[in-house]
DNA sequence: TTGAAAGCGCTAACAG
DNA sequence: CTGTTAGCGCTTTCAA
């Protein structure tokens, strides 16, 4: 295809058309105030003529330094990504940069792969819920800044949604309402989301003198919540607090098909709060403050791309329950069969 | 900040090592069968113990070609748009190509700051449900190829998603239900698929002599349909056709807040298909296809990029109505006031 | 089949 | 304040 004009202009361009040396014109842009005011102005007003716009290319070679970020995530389609990835874009844009996009797939290799391809145009990278080892992590650390998400990595810059709270409030909850066995829905293994979440659930469940059921879903989306539905009727809880609202979404659609009603014959708590409140019932849930974590930990990069260093930080948002609809004292569970 | 172990090996480190000219490294990588079998052999043992990787900006520069391509969203947060993009994503993957994301946030001056923001490091766009006027886009056209979604400019490439079909299906299936007044709630006015839906309703309506009720929702959010559902009620609608799934998922709730039942009091159809199967009660809904219109899109720009030309491709890909459970025989509107 | 050498467009010492 | 020069890492003629 012929693309109208030819190529575009360039610095030496501008420079002989000018009657100045390339570095000058170079320096109008980049250090306008180590030129004289007259020379600058000349420069940009034949720049203007020309059409002349930087080459981002070349000066990224030249400097090894690209306004660029890539934020790689386990999965676009998960509602809890898209404000996160939003609110970050946007964050980025505020400075100029440009973010790439990557989706793993919720698989590590794939998102491997994707760092490495998008290392070369990239000053750094915000990292959401990876699913990478630690060592793997560590070692892309040490080419490029790197601010994690959801992870939790001792000397690695990351903001952490810790759901502790909010699990540990849903349980007293739970707990007040008269429930005295609970399940945990659980999400991926390699997520220090649900490690966190599992955890305070196991504690509170324990402090509560609670029993508790932990019960694996293959993965976080609305089917993998339905499909648990079986495994859950097979115990005896009467409350379930669900990896994230996609899953008690599911789980709720599963049970319903099942014949048991939420929240009369059993409770449901989500996490993340990203589709809570459209659903119907309206789903009792942990915040999830996606956004907020979006938005700080390209803050963050930003910074240490600025300042060159790379800081301990361990920037951490709290959590708390939304009460709604989908919880209430525990019913009778016309189908549910004893556990041994 | 010091990054461990240096910069990324270069192409002339691996040649070094390997015994060989850069050049032939560089052949080993993008012309092997240039190169005899044990040649390549040795520089790729070598490139990988080195952990070597092509530096693409470098590339790009030497080549003027780059592997990235940029697409353009008005709100990623809109679920519509998510499959869309890591569909886009995944079919770019395949060829090598990195892909940058921008969110307008609705807005036609955004978008043109994003486009041109990426412009100097992109190859081609995808545009999805551009909000920018048709000058706009042809002027970017006229330096990079675009393939366009959901928007149909003559000679520009551009994959549309065809509401009409469903659309027609819809106001028959109502018609057939026994509704005479149905209202059609109006997405964004600059949004190609609401003219298509809408012209389909109006035109469907008139062809089963129904009277129409048009209501502009201020976004397509479900905040907006929420605050549709006060309109609707002045109407004397017994039916409603959402713009999309989010507007119908907000127009059910804000129905519910004024005692208004869905189906028994209203009907609703929404638009997409994407949240339509997980919401209680399930949302009939005509199909959205948006992981397909991503998939293609790319496709299609991929190919303009190898063959260097542009030709006038209007993909459509046509949609079908989803009976579900928000559409029922007329009932009786406790509170609806008459129209005037 | 391989190597040498000349750039791609820009930036960054280093001089002046 | 401004020009000269030497690359950044890769590709690509042109020779050998």
């Amino acid at each position: 295809m012929r693309r109208a004009g030819g190529s575009a202009p360039t610095i030496s361009q501008v420079a002989l058309e000018a009657g100045v040396s390339p570095a000058t014109v170079s320096r109008a842009f980049s250090r306008p105030n180590m030129l004289s005011p007259e020379t600058v102005e000349k420069v940009h007003a034949v720049a203007a003529r020309l059409g002349y716009e930087t080459n981002v290319v070349a000066r990224a070679l030249s400097t090894g330094r690209h306004r660029n970020i890539a934020i790689v995530v386990p999965d676009i389609a998960n509602p809890f990504f898209p404000p996160l990835i939003r609110a970050a874009q946007a964050r980025a844009g505020e400075d100029g940069f440009s973010v790439f996009l990557g989706d793993s797939d919720e698989n590590a290799d794939r998102e491997d792969t994707l760092i490495s391809q998008f290392a070369p145009q990239t000053a750094g990278f915000v990292l959401a819920s990876s699913r990478l080892s630690e060592d793997r992590i560590t070692a892309h650390f040490a080419r490029r800044p790197i601010v994690l998400i959801n992870r939790d990595i001792a000397r690695l810059p990351r903001v952490l949604i810790d759901g502790s709270r909010g699990v540990e409030a849903a349980v007293d909850h739970l707990a007040d309402l008269g429930h005295r066995r609970i399940a945990y829905i659980s999400g991926p293994a390699g997520s220090w989301s649900n490690q966190r979440r599992r955890r305070a659930v196991r504690e509170a469940t324990r402090r509560q003198n609670m029993e508790l059921f932990v019960i694996q879903s293959r993965a976080p989306t609305y089917e993998a919540g339905s499909e648990a539905a079986g495994p859950l009727c097979s115990t005896t809880a009467t409350a379930a607090i669900a990896f994230d609202d996609l899953v008690a979404q599911g789980l709720i659609a599963g049970l319903a098909s099942r014949g048991l009603g939420v929240p009369d014959q059993i409770s449901v708590v989500g996490c993340d709060n990203v589709l809570a409140e459209r659903m119907y019932p309206q789903l009792t849930s942990i915040s999830g403050h996606a956004e907020e974590a979006g938005k700080i930990a390209v803050d963050i990069l930003l910074r240490m791309l600025e300042s060159h260093e790379a800081r301990d930080i361990r920037y951490v948002i709290d959590t708390e329950l939304t009460l709604r609809s989908t919880t209430s004292k525990p019913g009778h569970r016309r189908s549910a069969k004893p556990s041994p």
